[in-house]
DNA sequence: CCTGGTCCTGGCCACCCGGCCAGTTTCGCA
DNA sequence: TGCGAAACTGGCCGGGTGGCCAGGACCAGG
C-alpha cells in the first residue's frame, strides 16, 4: 500500500476564527507525528470550524415534509415520491408547495439546494 | 468576551478511515490544551477526512456546462439561464441534457445534488 | 482535408411541475 | 368542546422540462 504508517499525518486548517486558528496551530505544531499542511499541500484531514452565526436557524419542517424533501434530494419525481410514501401525487405536491414556501425556494431544485445549504439535509 | 483562552479546545472527529482516526485520536489525546469531544458534545472545531475513493473522479465538464450547472444550482429555470448567458432556451436544454448524461442524473434536481456530492459545485 | 469536439439553434411533443380552487380526517391543545 | 395544525385527496391549467429529430459554425489535431 502507499500508506506509510510511520509518516506524519498532514493536517490543513479551515478556521474562520483567527484566534482559534492561532491557538490550534500553536498546540498542534508541537505534536510529534503530525504536521500542518503547507499552502496547497494535500492533507490527510482538515480541521474545520465555521462561524456558527451563519447557520443558526434550522427551519421548522414537519416529518412528512422531511420525507418528501429527502426523496426530492434523490431526484425523485412527484409520482415516484407518491409511490414511495404510499400517498397520492396531489398530496406530494401539497407538501412540495409547503417546502418551497418554508425554504423560500422557487422550485424543487432550489429547495434542495437551500435545504443542503442550511444543513436541513445531507447530500 | 465569552472566550476563555485558558479553556481546552474541544475537537470532534469525522473520519472515514478508521486507522487514521485511531492514530489521530491517540496523538491528540496527549496534547495539553485540547480534548476530543464526547458524543453529541458541541465542538469548537471538527477534523474531517472523507474517503477519497468516493470523489476521485471530477467529471469532465465543459466551461459552458459549468456555467449552466452553477445557475441550475441557484434554482434558475432554463429561460432564466438562457437570458443570463445570452443564449437560447434550446441551447440551455442542450447543455442541461449533456449534464444529465455526464452526471448520471434523471433530472435537474438530481444533477445538482450529484454535482454537489462530487464536489463539482459548492452549495 | 477531414474528422471530432464544443457550442449554438430550431421544431415537435409527452410529460411534469407548481399554483389555484375545493374538500376530508385526525390529532393535540386550550 | 370547539379550534387550529397537520396530513391527505381531488380537479384544473399554464408554463416548464426533458427527449427526440434536425442543422450550422468554430477550432485543434490527425
Amino acid at each position: 500500500m502507499s500508506e506509510d504508517r510511520t509518516a506524519e499525518i498532514v493536517l490543513s486548517l479551515e478556521i474562520d476564527d483567527a484566534a482559534l486558528a492561532d491557538r490550534l496551530a500553536a498546540l498542534l505544531g508541537n505534536v510529534a507525528g503530525l504536521r500542518l499542511a503547507a499552502p496547497g499541500e494535500h492533507a490527510a484531514a482538515t480541521i474545520i470550524a465555521r462561524d456558527p452565526r451563519i447557520s443558526p436557524a434550522d427551519i421548522a419542517l414537519t416529518q412528512r415534509e422531511l420525507d418528501v424533501l429527502a426523496l426530492m434530494a434523490e431526484g425523485a419525481s412527484n409520482k415516484m415520491i407518491a409511490r414511495q410514501l404510499g400517498i397520492s401525487v396531489h398530496t406530494v405536491k401539497f407538501h412540495v408547495g409547503s417546502l418551497l414556501d418554508k425554504l423560500d425556494a422557487t422550485g424543487r431544485t432550489d429547495a434542495v439546494a437551500h435545504a443542503a445549504r442550511r444543513g436541513v439535509i445531507e447530500l
